[in-house]
DNA sequence: ATGGAAGAATCAAACGTTTTCATTTACTTT
DNA sequence: AAAGTAAATGAAAACGTTTGATTCTTCCAT
């Protein structure tokens, strides 16, 4: 019966008309089960993140799928999120440990991990070691993170030109005071995108001023207040660089409720491009990671590293300036009131 | 072995503790494929979706994901979107139906299917034979959709009432001369958004004009085009109500073009409440789905589906009015020019 | 016609669990 | 102390597939 199924040996014709009859007569479906059992392959990918509400994470996966789906594969959706959000990102990470081990249990073929503890700028020891010890079971990529030491596999979006590209942008428009905000110093993405923006900076001859570098979140929510501090101080930039999207929306919308239009009285540049960056008003300039790409090539990677048993090299994809609506040479009176 | 991990049976504490020492030092992890071919159950469920990148089905997945995940439940995601847009959606169906075999051969201990085919206005019949045939091997829940005749399980937002609650609190603002914009008049949820909508317009003595019904999409892009449509129309509507939170991000971005002030010459209502809508410039009046709500029922429904064994009745959750800043009596120049 | 080879069909083992059943060991009670 | 019961362990079957080995046909060539 499997012979006929999978034409993996020669069958007469007539026991392979009798058997496919009795095969639609009882609608037979093989089980996959017994025969990943068997084949020590299941097709199955556990891609682990931290949480799918967030409009970044759909667009890799869209990409993942689109370049794994006819590679046969199939997704274990892992969100870690702590939905009942008490603030405490500890659950969230005990989660990661959870479904870490979950995963090689259901024998996938490959895990990706993006976002979460792997951003974080300084992993900790032990999850450090979690992973190594799963590597050894199973193939693991990390998109968008990195793991000191052990020659982790990864595809990413280089952050440090994204983050020049944006500064440039504002630089060359003309602006001379400009801010950073949001993201949080503690995660390995933030880290870098500040890093390139003072190292743009300073190579501009300007000076980073420490009052308009301001972290701690990603949300809308926390782009509001960023902008709110910086209305509060004695002087103030004409231009923000945000940490992502999502404050660039925040900052948008605190700045319209002050009264200051966007860019004429103040230039912002998001970072991320994702799919609020276009529908905003005005839209929003903003650096694209290409995590359609980001995810096509992980996909690509991963199925490497499953059928080759080998260690490809990493990948990395470079960002890209999205020029639109949201900033203007310094004209207005910027934030000065 | 499988005595101590399961605590399935007693066993003698020198033996449980010499196994335990076993267990940690070849860093034992039990095979969830093979446990699942004896125990006919494997913890998965299958989730098919036409695009994780339409923020709408994020929201429903996470409280999917959020109910279910307690349960010990994990999610296969099955994305049906045919990404090399070449606008033909007959790829996608054909992807719904691989999908839904590859489902039941993995043994899945359940599927969701969430939006594609099932939100037809007049399914094929082929679909129907379809589901009913895979609804007889494994338990299959349907999120706002529906399948004619077999009593299939169902949950779902209430369309109708949801489409109520936006017209009357347009025509109680003041508004008479209302639009309705988006959406694809042979889907099954978009026939009933504007049905209500009628109704609810005669019920308050008032016309609704054939021109002013335009359908066609569910997209930013559609949005502009339906404006610019009513734009050039000799009379013209004080308010618009839109099938989608998308389509109505659309309009406003290209009535801003246009230099008309939302609310102050146009009210506009979207549909979805999906994280956009709070994000925009002014911030969207609209009627939420309560796609999180409708997830978790999902998952609880589901759940007892798989364990019972037993048809649960259908749940209908209510939607909700969310009145933000789109909206406002019809006091400025309309979209006369 | 017999031997052999190639082709077709059938058998059996293996994948890694769980559970049942039987067997052995330990403990309690009269 | 013996018997009966309870606890602990061991062995084996089963889940549904794949594949290598084995047997059985068939046919061709010597």
């Amino acid at each position: 019966m499997s012979r006929v199924l999978n034409n993996t040996a020669p069958v007469k014709k007539s026991t392979r008309d009798r058997i496919t009859e009795l095969i639609n007569k009882y609608q037979f479906q093989p089980n996959a089960l017994a025969r990943s059992l068997f084949k020590k392959e299941t097709g199955m990918i556990g891609v682990i993140l931290p949480d799918i509400t967030n409009p970044f994470f759909p667009e890799v996966l869209s990409g993942l799928d689109q370049e794994a789906r006819n590679k046969g594969y199939t997704f274990f959706l892992c969100d870690t999120v702590s939905t009942n959000t008490n603030g405490d990102s500890g659950e969230q990470y005990v989660r990661e440990s959870e479904y870490l081990n979950i995963l090689v249990e259901k024998q996938v073929d490959g895990i990706i991990m993006l976002g979460g503890r792997i951003n974080l700028a300084k992993p900790s020891a032990e999850l450090v070691n979690e992973v190594v010890e799963v590597c050894k079971r199973v193939p693991v990529l990390l998109i968008n993170g990195n793991l000191p030491g052990e020659g982790m596999n990864r595809v990413y979006a280089d952050e440090k030109v994204g983050a020049e590209l944006a500064t440039q942008h504002l630089i060359d428009l003309g602006h001379r005071d400009i801010a950073f905000v949001g993201g949080y110093r503690h995660m390995s993405n933030t880290l870098q995108r500040i890093q390139s923006f003072v190292k743009t900076m300073e190579k501009n001859g300007l000076k980073v001023r420490k009052e308009w570098m301001l972290d701690g979140g990603f949300s809308v929510e926390s782009g509001k207040a960023f902008l709110n501090i910086l209305l509060g101080l004695p002087e103030r930039p004409t231009a923000v660089f945000c940490a992502n999207d999502l404050v660039a929306i925040g900052v948008m919308k605190a700045a319209n409720k002050a009264g200051l239009r966007v860019p004429h009285d103040l230039s912002l540049v998001g970072f991320d491009d994702i799919p609020y960056a276009s529908n905003s008003i005005p839209e929003l300039t903003t650096v694209s990671l290409k995590c359609y790409d980001v995810g096509r090539n992980a996909a690509d990677l991963l199925h490497q590293m499953i059928t080759k048993n080998k260690v490809s090299r990493n990948t990395k994809v470079r960002p890209e300036l999205i020029v639109r609506e949201s900033t203007a040479p310094p004209g207005g009176k910027g934030l000065k009131a």
